[in-house]
DNA sequence: GCTCTTATTGATCAAATGATCTATTATGAT
DNA sequence: ATCATAATAGATCATTTGATCAATAAGAGC
């Protein structure tokens, strides 16, 4: 599949060429950790591992295209609006978003990549978690108190394990690889619902 | 505090120069990854790297005796007992076990260790999560469905995800290094009475 | 104080790895 | 067909890293 039959040597467009990288990179990186060697990513690109220097500087150059191919656009513009729509339940607001959501991470590559950065101290993570936080969790925890009216609604730590609760379905599929439901929809539906009511949210 | 002063040489019995490479590499693994040098190590040491090699075989030998002292005994021998102990509400024993558990496991070493680990695919992890599951979450979930009688009790996926919000706590302070709150009891013990709560737990 | 055991060092090897540079050759334009 | 451009390969360098082994000296026992 990734591979090139023995010495058959084809020449391709350099978009397309670095495009072709940055794919392979993106998968080998995720599957084998950081420090994977490009000699091994040039080998399954059926390539010479020189080749990846006539497209990248130097490794940490091409971690950061591969950091920005799974990361980019993972936060959909249409969630912010969604989320502040008081015509619709806070509690269908935030089933949708994460229905939306966990189909946008919850795949091996994000997962994986998005641990390994965060263990390797990348500012990337705490940066996205920053943006996801601001732009997401925030307002919702908003609306949520706005739907919770005179009783107590939920503070950011509260989201956070909504939150956390969540993603962990994909820490336990992608990074422990332990046997997790075929279809995340259910438990993610579960845990949505529970959260809203406890807080007596419609 | 870990240095050693320039060339002086110390002596130590095996038994406790062995302990001492171990503890310095349990911090230092769970610092830089399960790549880091034996050569970085034994700097902190404030020993030659040779000396590793004294008293370990390899350097995967060196990582195992590292795992073992991390998650060894980290699991209460008291804990199945106080999850099935029914003179108590289940909800207080939830509570009293996971206050045990958040305890014992955030730690900069536990947790970063156990997600490299996880990571690197080693089987350790797998087999630690079935020791939990087995011993506590699953008592654990047969328990509060029996405090719900009639009413539905949680299934072992609604467990997982009251642990999952938990854990990522300590994900985010441990692995993404961003802010959490200082004491983990409130927060804790919060998401415990939200489930509870949720499925009509006394 | 002396001796003997062995914990520890220092030098060294071989393989792996990021990076560079020149020689090839595939491909589009003429 | 032929040529010129540049995408790609192949060889190579300098470090790094896990691992080995003979030489050294710290410390216990007499």
């Amino acid at each position: 599949m990734a591979g090139q039959a023995a010495n058959e040597r084809k020449r391709y467009a350099p978009d397309e060429r670095r495009q072709m990288i940055v794919d392979e990179a993106a998968a080998f990186f995720s599957e084998v950790g950081l420090e994977g060697t490009t000699r091994e990513l040039s080998q399954r690109l059926g390539v010479t591992q020189s080749l990846l220097y006539a497209y990248f500087a130097s490794k940490a150059d091409l971690l950061e295209a591969v950091f920005e191919r799974v990361y980019l656009d993972r936060l959909s513009p249409d969630w912010p609006a969604q989320i502040a729509d008081r015509t619709v339940p806070v509690r269908a607001r935030a089933q949708h978003f994460y229905r939306e959501y966990t189909g946008a991470i919850f795949t091996y590559e994000w997962m994986r990549i998005f641990m390994f950065s965060g263990l390797a101290g990348t500012e990337l993570n705490r940066r996205y978690l920053g943006h996801l936080a601001k732009l997401i969790l925030e307002p919702l925890c908003a609306e949520m108190q706005h739907a919770a009216g005179k009783k107590d609604g939920p503070q950011m730590e509260d989201i956070w394990n909504l939150h956390g609760g969540i993603v962990y379905i994909g820490i336990r599929k992608f990074v422990y690889c332990v046997p997790t439901p075929d279809d995340f929809g259910p438990p993610v539906e579960a845990a949505v619902n529970r959260f809203c009511d406890s807080f007596g949210l419609e």
